[in-house]
DNA sequence: TTTGTTTCTTAATCTAGATTAATTTTTTCC
DNA sequence: GGAAAAAATTAATCTAGATTAAGAAACAAA
């Protein structure tokens, strides 16, 4: 299975052989039920996680109790809490399946001594933080310029797939507005 | 004054003296007056840009034509557009000095180039890119969880050199309100 | 098939921040 | 140093979306 992180890196770089096996061998998988938790809020992020089959989501509980979804991740997806993982930081972020899931992880120390002598994986990192700042950069300006309305509307057309997969309730979150306002949208596309 | 920018990559790694080199040969100047556009919106973007003095802001101008400012930078940053530089689109967003300023650029083609071969500068775009993505994803969080008056307090708390530095309607706008909004949030704090 | 648990909906009320519009203050620059 | 442009303030009104509170579906487990 390790096969489908590495057709997901060939997609982007070339790296020696060798490099590849000792970056797929630092990996390890790791099975998770729907909502278990890989990181808790307050622990140490201490992995990078590579999304094999099913889908995370990263949240915080605000101090009203609500819990606000920052991210999800699905398969051939990474995700991590990258504040807590880079500045060796306790993380204000869970991180819990939202679907049954398997993942591949690896650890900062592993990653860090692989990335300091593999000049194709320091590109693939590279490329991929480039693809996922553009998507922050993305949805920023859409936070800034878009309705509730417009912002489920577009996301809803740019990932129908996704929609299906999870609640409503934690669409809303992501999206930033409440569950009822969701609702209340839903209602009203339909007349 | 490329020094500048060879201090700061050489706060993160340390690549061989040619390819710090070859890549300190392939920026070129370019020197701006507050104002002054490096990109419009409609055109190509394609440079990455290495602020040497002064302040950038990228922005888009919306349907109702209001200015949205999506990124400020200031000394030491880079700063481009970099969904229009990697997949070569029509740039949505504008940039433009908000103060007098010089700039070092590289194009696409060279900087791919570079990276092509220098595993240290790799490295170090990857390690600035993680860094970024921190920033963008605690700004998304303050975004989600904070109201206008948290968000600018906040802001100020952090950067109380820079809010000096640009009109108070840029502010308003980068934190994602109307200026008559924050005059009024002020008009709060000094009582 | 029933009981509990999760998710979704509806409706009334409330509020942060937008909008509009006018005025004042500050900055720029001839 | 004075006119024009740019930036900031103030106040009245308006609205998207939050909050609160119930109830209705949907789903899961036993």
């Amino acid at each position: 299975m390790k096969d489908q992180l590495k057709n997901h890196i060939l997609k982007f770089v070339s790296p020696p052989e060798s490099d590849l096996q000792t970056f797929l061998d630092a990996m390890t998988f790791e099975t998770l039920k729907n909502k278990e938790s890989l990181i808790k809020q307050g622990q140490y992020c201490k992995h990078q996680y590579f999304i094999l089959k099913g889908c995370l989501r990263s949240f915080f509980v605000n101090e009203k109790g609500v819990e606000k979804i920052v991210n999800f991740g699905i398969e051939n997806w990474w995700l991590t809490n990258i504040d807590s993982f880079i500045n060796q930081t306790p993380s204000k972020l869970n991180i819990q399946a939202a679907e049954d899931s398997i993942v591949l992880k690896i650890n900062k120390q592993k990653l860090d001594t692989i990335l300091k002598d593999s000049l194709e994986l320091n590109r693939y990192f590279r490329i991929i933080l480039e693809k996922v700042r553009i998507a922050d950069q993305r949805r920023i300006q859409f936070m800034y310029n878009l309705s509730g309305e417009e912002l489920y509307n577009i996301f809803c057309k740019h990932n129908p797939d996704f929609v299906q997969r999870v609640p409503q309730y934690m669409l809303a979150s992501y999206l930033g507005f409440t569950p009822e306002f969701l609702s209340k949208i839903r209602g009203r596309k339909k007349m």
